[in-house]
DNA sequence: AATCCTGTCAACCGCAACCTA
DNA sequence: GTAGGTTGCGGTTGACAGGAT
């Protein structure tokens, strides 16, 4: 982030471009005095000729405290894998499963190595891919937001009241999503979800078990194929019910599928 | 030494979802 | 119900560094 050696792009009264170090030091200023959120009031509150949303980028990507830089571990690698190849692209959702670790960087770390590494395997590998019998996996899609008070009466995604499914397969071994239309207790909800991430789950693993156990190119064909159903994306908003008031609540259930996952 | 090529990553942009009056 | 404002996400771009020629 300080790059002030590069020479500042500019296009009207707000600045672009690499951040200097002086911007940095007002920006972290502002946040420690008001806090995070109100991004809008942000650049005025710093003293910044910055829009807000470069403030909020520039303080979550790189100001905020305890940001990890630097290569990915094995680790790390694995379990981004894993969970991309479960929840697809999105990067916010895996990052906050990579402790110090950005959606912004994650999602660089995956089009510059993995991707890569994806499409265009080692000649040597691609024909061991080839033999290779390929699955498609469904990608899970929830759209992460946040929630006020008066959200909570809100289903997650706009559709009806979902409140309890089960993993299906249809007679064209396409997995799918079957919603019920009842209305569950919290306690019964939260279960459900824990339930459904545990189906999921267990039908990835039932295609390719160890896909992404071991990060060799011989396994990443099945990662490829990654369709997104819209039904499985209402699926997941049965993670979030009554009484359920944000991405607090579900990410007790995406601690559930973390502690699935290993 | 100069130029070209490629990989990396910081930053921007557009848009959908959400909030509030 | 709706319009305007705000937030956050994912895709994309462009500057820079380092390696190859």
């Amino acid at each position: 982030m300080n790059t002030s050696s590069t020479i500042p792009k500019s296009s009207g009264l707000v600045r672009k471009g690499a951040w200097t170090e002086e911007e940095d030091v007002l920006l972290r200023k502002c946040i420690e005095k008001f806090g995070e959120g109100k991004w809008h009031q942000v650049p005025v509150r710093a003293g910044l000729n910055r829009c807000r949303k470069s403030c909020r980028l520039g303080w979550l990507n790189y100001l905020r405290p305890h940001i990890k830089r630097g290569d990915f571990s094995e680790d790390e690698v694995d379990l981004i894998l894993r969970l991309h190849k479960l929840l697809g692209n999105r990067w916010s959702l895996i990052a906050g499963r990579l402790p110090g670790r950005t959606a912004n960087d994650v999602k660089n770390y995956w089009n510059t190595h993995l991707q890569r590494k994806l499409i265009a395997p080692p000649r040597q590998e691609i024909r061991k891919c080839r033999a290779l019998k390929i699955t498609e996996n469904n990608i899970v899609r929830p759209r992460p937001r946040t929630f006020s008070n008066n959200a909570q009466n809100i289903s997650w995604c706009s559709n009806k009241s979902i409140t309890n499914s089960t993993i299906d397969k249809d007679g064209s071994n396409n997995e799918c999503i079957r919603i019920n239309d009842k209305k569950p207790m919290a306690e019964e909800s939260r279960h459900d979800g824990v339930q459904w991430w545990t189906s999921l789950l267990a039908n990835c693993n039932e295609n390719d078990e160890t896909a992404v156990e071991n990060m060799s190119y011989d396994k990443l064909p099945s990662l490829l194929h990654e369709e997104i159903s819209p039904t499985i994306n209402g699926g997941i908003s049965n993670c979030m019910q009554e009484g359920q008031t944000g991405w607090d609540d579900f990410s007790v259930d995406i601690d559930h599928l973390w502690n699935l996952l290993n």
